[in-house]
DNA sequence: CTGAAAGCGCTTACAG
DNA sequence: CTGAAAGCGCTTACAG
């Protein structure tokens, strides 16, 4: 592969003025300027980006962070929805994403993890951190790394979508239809903080409609949509006369409605159900799901923002970006 | 952060030393491997990946390209399926996963990704190289990076689901169970080469069971569930004799589903519906989808493995992964 | 407006 | 068994 030198050989030019031109120092003759262009030109050159990266830090990759716990990370739709908007702010600054998975125990993150906080590769970094068990920021903050989090766990620069806003809004549609007799599927708690903001929200909601929150039939789904199904089951077994469920995600809600119909309970007429995410999925099922949509891709483009604004040595505010309700064919009022 | 020099410093040897120890290089005493170790724990001492790229290429990067091609990169569930597979493997390796989407026009890839490929920062690429339009390789081939193919464009080292067999297997399937009222449901030929081998494996079988494909009413879907609805409904209006309804990938068949359940024809008394991939959520749809497996999480392991392979100089065989029937609840015999 | 030279942090023949 | 030294391909004060 040819290298600056080789430019710098062909244009008759030292490699300093290369280097210069190429990243648009000003002050050069429009002659040099040319004569850099085209050899850069007829010899198809482009940068050795470990010889950048060594001289100036600059390596043009970030890397995004999804630790790896529970089955979420690659079976969850709503990981791929949020990359596509952390994707589209890459590609316009030109940036290239590495994705890293650590395990994640209450020990913290994994070695190979560690290797690569501390390799001087990634320019900054994008950590999805929500789970209590720990956080993957430790080490990112000990090398002063340029960092957004995704999440609640505590630090200077973050997003995070209203989850408890969410969680209100999501009851109050509910009751809002005359509904009374709802039941709940949620996770087993302190497993992720969003999904403990949006229970928080229920149990305001609750409150401030005069329902007794803690009387709510409730049964944990753990994510999936058999985990919402196996949850529908034993909801509607041990209580025959719920007419709605109140879903923490889509894919619990998705199981949910299956279950119902297995159940021969029509959807939305004899329950109402509901999800949270609005991952694409949810607009196409049938009925289309009634949720809450946390703007998934804008959550990662915002997050993506923040952290080229931080590379640029701006300090940006950290972004709590409202949630809202969709209202879709899967809730109807209370006969 | 410490560098190998404050290592060697504090070790008192040679950064020669430190660095040969920390490659395993045998022929050290017990004695200097010793303090070595104990300076790299002291420092907390991780190695500058840059320095290490520069002088010996080794990055332990890989880069997994995905062409940022139709809504399928960031929607379809099979990818992240595939990358489950990938990334199990380069733990295993401890290598890190650069994730690059290049735009992919008749011109070929976008200039971003040229800049990748020759920037000296991946050690190898896997490819999902299966667009007729245009193949991502030819960067890769011309600066000789190792690099292994998933899809059918032609180069050396690939992977492939073997797709006319599963398309064979598929209508075989159908037709075992008696119905002769089919109709395809697919997408535009010469958008995807699977899609197009999948194609031929039905062609192929229709005649082996004395079917004249030809005739057999087919819609285009575009992959998505959406267009499996429509592509559904134009069928059933058009044909409403039809008894079975045989789709190209999974998503289309989850459409196709909804759709029969709203114009009340029952799945799988009224119509058998087939789909193709088995992405995680065909097995928890009511009624589950028959399907065909193509081993998503096997096919980006094995290409994985292909290239480690490859990296430690090995020449490795191209691998045609075999297809399985599932059979689920939606299709049974005809009536 | 342009260039000579040092340096980023590693690895690797080559010597001994 | 260990080390001195060159070199990987860039960038960046510093001079002029």
């Amino acid at each position: 592969m040819p290298t600056l030198q080789d430019v710098a050989r062909h244009a008759g030019v030292s490699t300093a003025t290369v280097s210069k031109v190429l990243s648009n120092t000003p002050y050069f003759t429009e002659e040099t300027r040319l004569k850099v262009m085209q050899a850069v030109a007829a010899l198809n050159y482009r940068p050795n980006l470990a010889g950048r990266a060594l001289s100036s830090g600059k390596t043009e990759i970030i890397a995004v962070v999804f630790p790896y716990v529970y089955d979420a990370l690659f079976t969850d739709p709503f990981v791929l929805y949020m990359l596509q908007g952390i994707e589209a702010e890459c590609h316009a600054e030109g940036y290239n994403m590495l994705l890293s998975t650590p395990r994640l125990t209450a020990a913290g993150p994994d070695d190979h993890y560690l290797r690569l906080v501390q390799s001087g590769y990634v320019e900054g970094m994008l950590a999805f951190d929500n789970v209590p068990l720990a956080s993957v920021l430790g080490p990112v903050h000990q090398r002063h790394i340029p960092c957004v989090a995704i999440g609640y766990h505590e630090t200077q620069y973050y997003v995070r979508s209203d989850d408890y806003a969410g969680g209100f809004e999501m009851l109050q549609h509910i009751v809002g239809l005359g509904h009374r007799r709802i039941g709940l599927i949620t996770v087993p708690e302190k497993t992720n903080f969003s999904m403990d903001y949006r229970l928080a929200g229920l149990r305001a909601s609750a409150e401030a409609s005069g329902l007794d929150f803690a009387r709510l039939p409730q049964v944990s789904g753990n994510y999936s949509i058999e985990g919402g199904a196996a949850a529908a089951k034993r909801l509607l077994d041990a209580y025959p006369e719920l007419t709605a469920l109140v879903c923490l995600n889509d894919r619990m809600a998705m199981g949910a409605v299956q279950q119902c119909q297995a159940l021969h309970r029509r959807v939305p007429e004899d329950m109402a159900v509901m999800g949270y995410d609005n991952i694409p999925q949810a607009a196409s099922m049938l009925p289309p799901l009634t949720t809450i949509d946390q703007q998934a891709p804008e959550l990662g483009r915002t997050a993506a923002r923040m952290l080229f604004s931080l590379l640029k040595s701006h300090t940006p505010e950290p972004v709590i970006l409202p949630t809202q309700l969709i209202v879709r064919g899967s809730t109807i009022p209370v006969r």
